[in-house]
DNA sequence: CGTGAAAATTTGCGGAT
DNA sequence: ATCCGCAAATTTTCACG
């Protein structure tokens, strides 16, 4: 259903060096025609291939410069809380994101904030106020380095 | 030097939700015209709080369904140790990203891969490649929810 | 910060390989 | 079936008030 050709795999090089790269620019650099590379790029986005487009913003200059990871355990660990928990730490102002994982923690809550007081505060007055977070680890993240250029696997194993 | 005001706010609230909006779409919403608006966004470019524009792509429907995060220590953290893997690690094709941190461990480095094979194979593999890396931790992600509504903060001395 | 015109881009349709 | 050329609609862009 979803036959990801060379030509696909290039237009989503192109447009992961820069999502707002103009589709004229795209055609040109894979070599086909405008019309071409939008047939291409409409395809992918209606498979779902590509989701969308993310706004890449500089979190110090907006005043957020300290960031953190957040290792979170809740007991019990059912649905209702995994579920709650996520929801709610999702949608504070403070989350950049959210990864529910195995081992040892079930979350980890990736946070920028204006500074350490703030840090403190996120989790010792937010965290504290769900009854399901049974410990927290925290982490400042001096750096986080994303990669931009996401290669398709052809799957293998069994394909 | 950098006066973020209501208006710069809004318009970084309108390309978060989609950092392809026209700018013409951008202006009407936030109630300017298009160029005040492309002005705006183009002082947010230049200023460097727009770093750029990140494609989102469905990492399942390319290949790369299993995704984790690993923590790793780095014997002995010195400046050489830390910023040699940092950019080894950076540049794998597996790795999403790369945070360097405080606390227990001194890397979290986000991974996708197609599958579990592929996962045990990156951590005993790869990573027991360089003799720095003292310890390992991995834990699956079952979802990673990133939020896009991220809302500057006027600084705080003490707000 | 807005208006208006010019340049560039996107987009749908028909045709070619 | 995929890719391309052309022309209309939309959008970006810039000089000016």
């Amino acid at each position: 259903m979803a036959p990801m050709d060379e030509l696909d795999a290039a237009i989503l090089r192109e447009l992961q060096s820069d999502a707002r790269k103009t589709n004229r620019d795209v055609a040109a650099t894979v070599g086909v025609s405008p019309t071409t590379a939008l047939d291409r790029t409409r395809g992918l986005r209606r498979r779902g291939v590509i989701r969308g487009a993310i706004l890449d913003v500089d979190l110090a200059l907006i005043g957020r410069p300290v960031q953190a990871l957040i290792a979170i355990r809740v007991r019990p660990p059912s649905r209702r809380n995994i579920e709650g928990f996520r929801d709610w730490v999702a949608a504070l102002p403070d989350t950049l994101g959210v990864y529910v994982t195995t081992g040892s923690e079930d979350f980890i809550v990736h946070v920028a904030v204006p500074d350490n007081t703030s840090l403190y505060a996120f989790v010792i007055d937010r965290l504290t106020e769900r009854p399901e977070v049974a410990d927290v680890r925290t982490s400042i993240v001096y750096e986080h380095i994303r990669n931009n250029r996401i290669a398709p696997c052809h799957s293998t194993g069994t394909e």
